[in-house]
DNA sequence: TGCAACGGCGCC
DNA sequence: AAAGGGCGCCGTTGCA
């Protein structure tokens, strides 16, 4: 055991403070200078900071048994004592800023708790007074979560700046109107809702609500990022307002909210139009949501308002303060002012960023009317056949119970086949049967895949009553519930900043009905129904994703194979086997499919063989084959690492990027290989929804949309117009490496989702 | 009793 | 029919 001493000149702009030294700072006795080092040394480099121009230095000096800090009592230290002598070391340098590294340097230095919310904020330490410490993530934590050292990247670019003074005046000073009288609310919406001449203002806006059942209890708004004001509804319970007073009130935040000449900025826009509707209508136009403007720069990063905050403001963390202060109304309403700044700063933050990477076009231009088309949709809601919804559950209970028993005589036990431990001690202890391993989290599996495998191994009636089982309690848990809203309609919301690639997801909405209606089985489809009079049109959008690699990888093969048209897979197979196409096998067929899939998104031959069931060797000659057919799939791959090499990024001819923090290897590779296609088929499909909303008749309605499937619902008589403005719209040709392609849009009509027929001019 | 993590599974 | 990676919801489990 040996003190690892601190390294750099006392007089440093900056000093690093971090835990303790590692099993590699130990050996050759210097701070940061293994991998967790090499990685704090990048990060910031990036920032421009010169890891060997600041004092650095651990809180405790030695390095703890196993790396366990508790442990360090077996080296008679204590965290309690390590600080005093910290304060005594730190008291001799004149750094303007003190990085603290991790939760317990960030407790030490300023008694706060929580790395998680407190990093990136310029906070004033306890421990020596006076003194500016800017809080970071460790980066040791950091290896099991990479896309959170873009946060870390975020701070130090901060800490750069903080470093040329030693005061504190970054903090933004903001003024606030709290408990307005009625005159001053009355005067101070009038003074936002006048425009001075102007054509247009920016109002950026924040409602609390109750947990529950989103009553709203305060509602705050600004036209700057400097000063607030904060309208009560509730206080401590009570009406803040007479009915008269109320009525006037909302009377002015109407007609803010719906003026076309206020440019609304919100922080996840969805949560204020759901809960303000009943009021005043919907919010109109919502020119910028916070969240999306940020999932379109950084799409890994989280996205609550206080990551936003800490990324793009110098405004301390603060969501602590109305909950530390038991939600008394005063700190509570400062704290909704401070959102409404917050969210005006972080705009024009973002849309400066944004403009930057030229993509204003995209987000004001799509994403942001896209956001009005879905809330519309969510807002008007599917209608559910309730009593096929109670018939279908009446059924699959009953054979739940079947099988329930079923399983019960054979295993002679009862089993839960929810509860994997069950399953696993029955399959692996009881009935001593191999062991399977899932492939990717590396652990005992006893999922669907493991039970077909030993089915086929050893076959047994058990096999089937655990599938059987597990099938219909998902059903029943999941499906066959009334998830509808009073009306009968589902509602579910969908978001925009759902994924990493750019896809849409969707959920239940904030009063926890509605579903997920991206996946709902096939064969329950028929509990959507239309609305009376009406039909469903359903569009599909043909083979996208593998359209989309012919273009990007620019195959004249694989391009020809579409540009022919007829069945693509039998045309892969007849190029794999050398076979003419009418000849080819239902075996071949099967395997070209599963080729194409596989070697598109670079699958190992390994998995390729263990997933299709064939040999190594097979394997290795289809993929082989494949890649040797088209050539330039190999060739798009390399291109995509070589753009991830440059900027860690990829660009979608539509102009969606994606920035990549991931550990650089084979996974962060594959996930760029499929980020790519899927990005491009949203943004043909969504860019398409938008241009046939503004040309739908008024009865139709975008109703939901599966990735590569949208159902649209209008009158019986509209659905040729409907069907055929779809196809006109979605077939557009777009052009991708120079040549242009047109994805074939299949449509079918119906009553409900699942009973469908092709579409062809009625 | 409430919460978070986890395994499992529905869809594309 | 599955796989590539992308989601959201369910019940179980273990902990506070």
């Amino acid at each position: 055991m040996r003190k690892v001493p601190s390294v750099g000149r006392l007089d440093s702009s900056i000093v690093i403070v971090g835990i303790a030294p590692n099993k590699e700072d130990d050996m050759v006795g210097m701070p940061f200078v293994g991998s967790q080092g090499t990685l704090l040394r990048q990060l910031l480099k990036s920032a421009g900071i010169d890891f060997n121009d600041c004092y650095v230095t651990n809180l405790v000096k030695y390095h703890p048994p196993h790396n366990d800090i508790k442990r360090i009592k077996e080296l008679g230290l204590s965290i309690e004592k390590c600080a005093v002598e910290l304060k005594e070391e730190l008291s001799h340098t004149t750094a303007n800023v003190i990085i603290a590294l991790g939760e317990i340097p960030l407790q030490v230095l300023t008694s706060k708790e929580g790395i998680g919310n407190y990093r990136g904020s310029i906070l004033q330490s306890t421990l020596l007074q006076e003194r500016k410490i800017i809080p970071t993530y460790h980066p040791g934590s950091l290896f099991h979560q990479m896309s959170l050292s873009a946060l870390v990247m975020s701070d130090f670019k901060r800490v750069f700046i903080e470093s040329k003074f030693p005061d504190f005046r970054s903090i933004p000073k903001r003024n606030f109107l709290i408990r307005p009288s009625y005159s001053q609310t009355i005067n101070y919406l009038n003074d936002i809702l006048s425009l001075d001449g102007k054509e247009f203002k920016k109002v950026s806006f924040d409602i609390e609500t109750t947990r529950i059942n989103q009553t709203i209890l305060c509602m705050g708004i600004s036209d700057n990022k400097d000063s607030a004001i904060c309208v009560p509804i509730f206080d401590r319970g009570k009406n803040y307002w007479t009915f008269e007073q109320e009525v006037e009130i909302w009377k002015l935040f109407k007609a803010i909210l719906t003026s076309p000449h206020h440019y609304k900025i919100m922080q996840n826009a969805q949560f204020e139009m759901d809960c303000l509707f009943d009021v005043v209508g919907e919010i109109t136009p919502v020119y910028l949501d916070t969240m999306i403007g940020h999932h379109l720069l950084y799409s890994e990063l989280p996205k609550s308002l206080d990551t936003l905050c800490s990324i793009y403001t110098n405004e301390p963390y603060y969501k602590n303060e109305a909950k530390e202060a038991n939600y008394k109304s005063e700190v509570f309403w400062t704290y909704n002012c401070k959102d409404v700044c917050v969210t005006f700063e972080v705009a024009e933050a973002i849309e400066k960023e944004i403009a930057e990477a030229n993509l204003t076009p995209f987000l004001h231009g799509y994403q942001m009317p896209l956001l009005k088309v879905l809330w519309q949709s969510s807002h008007f809601g599917v209608n559910l056949d309730k009593s096929k919804v109670k018939e279908l559950n009446e059924y699959y209970l009953i054979e739940v119970d079947k099988w329930q028993k079923c399983l019960n005589v054979l295993a002679g036990k009862e089993v839960n086949v929810g509860s994997s431990q069950q399953v696993s001690k029955l399959l692996y202890q009881d009935m001593k049967l191999p062991q399977s391993i899932h492939r990717k989290t590396g652990k005992i599996t006893s999922d669907n895949e493991a039970i077909e495998r030993l089915n086929k191994l050893h076959p047994h009636p058990i096999f089937e009553s655990i599938l059987k089982n597990r099938e219909y309690k998902k059903i029943v848990s999941t499906y066959t519930k009334d998830m509808s809203d009073s009306d009968g309609r589902v509602r579910c919301n969908w978001v925009i900043t759902g994924t990493e690639t750019g896809r849409l997801s969707s959920r239940k909405n904030i009063r926890k009905t509605g579903c997920n209606l991206q996946n709902i089985p096939k064969h329950l489809r028929d509990i959507f129904v239309s609305d009376d009079g009406c039909s469903f049109v359903v569009g599909d959008l043909s083979q996208v994703e593998a359209r989309f690699v012919a273009w990007l990888s620019n195959d004249v093969n694989l391009k020809n194979l579409f540009k022919k048209g007829g069945k693509i897979h039998s045309q892969v197979a007849s190029w794999i086997y050398k076979t003419p196409v009418d000849l080819i096998s239902p075996g071949q067929y099967a395997k070209a499919k599963s080729v194409v899939h596989g070697a598109n998104y670079d699958m190992g031959y390994r998995t390729f063989a263990q997933t299709s069931g064939i040999s190594i060797t097979e394997s290795q000659w289809l993929l082989n084959q494949y890649h040797n057919n088209f050539p330039m799939i190999k060739m798009w791959h390399q291109s995509i690492i070589d753009q991830l090499r440059r900027n860690r990024m990829t660009t979608s001819p539509f102009g969606r990027r994606r920035l990549f923090f991931g550990w650089w290897g084979d996974s962060l590779f594959k996930e760029a290989y499929a980020t790519v296609p899927q990005a491009c088929a949203v943004d043909l499909l969504c860019m398409a929804i938008l241009r046939v909303y503004y040309q739908l008749p008024p009865s139709a309605i975008i109703l939901l949309q599966v990735h590569d499937e949208i159902v649209i619902q209008c009158k019986d008589e509209d659905v040729n117009i409907v069907a055929s403005l779809f196809k006109k719209e979605v077939e557009k040709p777009i052009i991708v490496n120079g040549d242009s392609l047109i994805i074939p849009l299949d449509i079918k009509v119906g009553k409900n989702w699942k009973e469908l027929e092709e579409w062809t001019w009625i």
